[in-house]
DNA sequence: TCATAATCGAGACGGTACGTCCCGTCTTCCT
DNA sequence: AGGAAGACGGGACGTACCGTCTCGATTATGA
């Protein structure tokens, strides 16, 4: 009746091993055992908790993620999502974020758990946004919201997956100029 | 005239022979091994080719695309635009594109190698078709030619890649409704 | 009169587990922790008592075998002999014994204590029996008792150990009576 | 139609890591990839030839042993037994001679391969001294070899398995006089 | 009567070797 | 002489147990 199970004091000392490895490793050489003895654990710890190198990989992910979101929605919303991409842009440029994309893009399974610990999270908080601008009058109404979003976040992603490049603050200012453009609401005047 | 000597015939039984694999298997499970026993050649003859599987992958896919764009630019933008983005998602979502985008992803080497020999090829012909809907005035011409088209190919990779899930004709419509909404002169009347 | 309260009543359960286990695995692939989850024991229970796997199997032999030897020594010592032989080659023969035989084989701290604790009783009873033959005239007197013995006993070792076969009643008696011929007075007649 | 195939020179060199390691491990702590790191080769080219390492260290025994036998059988049986049996003293008691009795009586398929590759030869090599004997009218014809030679040799495989002792000269010929006490020609004279 | 301790099951833990898979190179043999 | 076939050294895999070590739950006691 104590509640939650407990969560083992070497969870986050493996987590923390594959993040620090993958500094300086790419994932697809990122090997268990490496991780096992920097982490000073043996190899079945490591598989007692995650089915496979990318499972582990996606855990880290979701650590060195976790609670980095905190926006402030009063300000207008180009100025919030600016500072949504450009935060999404740093963890995704990252190299656990790049790791966690290869697997994401490789594996179905990963990439569905992918979607629910993290994107859909994510992708709502955004929904939201947006429909706090409409109903600001900020932005249009009649607009599709889920193809909106894949405008402003896509091209992040496309960039860095495909391009190789980090959106600097210039791309996305002009990204979010572009999409504005699209959808808010002509003359305020 | 019965074909160049170079590039032998068992060259392309290789990459077809890859190409047929990944039907049923996933990248990473694909082996030199298996390849080179189904294609009916020793490992060595695939070596002497490529430097590793994923040279071979990004080459199979290069064949395989081949060829495969003819478009007609007489057609209004939005239209061309819609065929273009058809193919590719056509094209992405095929197993082979499916496994080079991976590769592209976790490997910089192959990025690069895809960029010369498939994407920037691509991408000219779209920024083209672009400059030229500029010139006969469909379309803005103040406009971010790069960011606009990262806004129209960036979801369509980001569907695929990250979100599992095919374009289909509607989303494609919805896309380019609402980016040609951000560029199209708006009323010339 | 219930019985010591120490060597508490796990320590029976354990023992029983591993000559169960026996019966249907090899010694070599019997772990410590099947016997442990077979008798509904904790591992640290068993490494309280047996240093290792190879102790606790000498002691379920030490076990099984217990207070199995009763002799009469009135009778001939032909007879006797072949009792003594009958049963060797029956326990030796069961599984307990062939992996018991295995272990002390293979590890000479164990050879010593089956040594102590079984093999040396059972040559003092033999040689016991000897020598009273000797002195009631049915064998001579000049004889070295240990290569006797060793000439009877083995054999029965060699045959199970070596030619995997369990010496048959027949071999027995053939045996007795070869060596008999070398040791019997001649002519009694 | 050369013949053979073909005997791979790695084939002795980790035989003889085999030998050169049991010199200072016991066979239950010899490992494979110990094996294999000691004869400059990979785990995958041992696992090629054997299916483990019994049979391995079987093979290394019977390299080892090869061609030790040359008897000359003009001499009295006795004397010839005699070398045989100091020979087999000799050779069951190096490293690699324990270490196969130790897996043959652990093993019923390397037993069974042992005995077809190696005891059964020697076994009828005494079996013909004998008989030659016999013949000579050096010994009893009346006798059941098996048994008898069981007699001679099943001591010396006693003494070094379960006693761990080696037979040295003395008790060689104590055996060696007291089996022939019951199976020499009593007088011709 | 209850706290306090001793015992023990359960099984996590660091570790070692297993036997397998595939890599990329090298050798052999056949055509 | 060129290439298939596949042996080779290597290295990571994921698994099985080892022997040690917490951790609670269950008794068992004695204040």
């Amino acid at each position: 009746m104590t509640g939650k199970k407990k969560e083992p004091r070497s969870r986050n000392e493996i987590l923390n091993a594959a993040i620090e490895m993958l500094e300086f490793t790419s994932y697809s050489s990122l090997t268990i055992e490496a991780i096992a003895s920097q982490a000073g654990v043996g190899k079945t710890t490591i598989y007692r908790w995650w089915e496979n190198k990318a499972y582990l990989v996606l855990d880290a992910f979701l650590m060195a993620v976790d609670s980095k979101f905190e926006f402030n929605s009063n300000n207008p919303v180009q100025d919030t999502f600016k500072q949504h991409l450009e935060v999404l842009a740093r963890i995704l440029n990252s190299k656990i974020g790049k790791s966690t994309l290869s697997i994401v893009t490789e594996n179905e399974e990963i990439a569905k758990k992918f979607y629910t610990s993290y994107l859909s999270l994510r992708r709502s908080e955004a929904k939201q946004l947006l429909q706090a601008a409409m109903e600001k009058g900020e932005v249009q109404s009649i607009i599709n919201t889920d193809v909106v979003l894949d405008m402003l976040y896509g091209p992040i992603y496309f960039q860095i997956l495909i391009y190789k490049k980090v959106p600097d603050e210039d791309y996305i200012n002009e990204l979010l100029i572009q999409v504005m453009k699209g959808i808010s609401i002509p003359n305020q005047s």
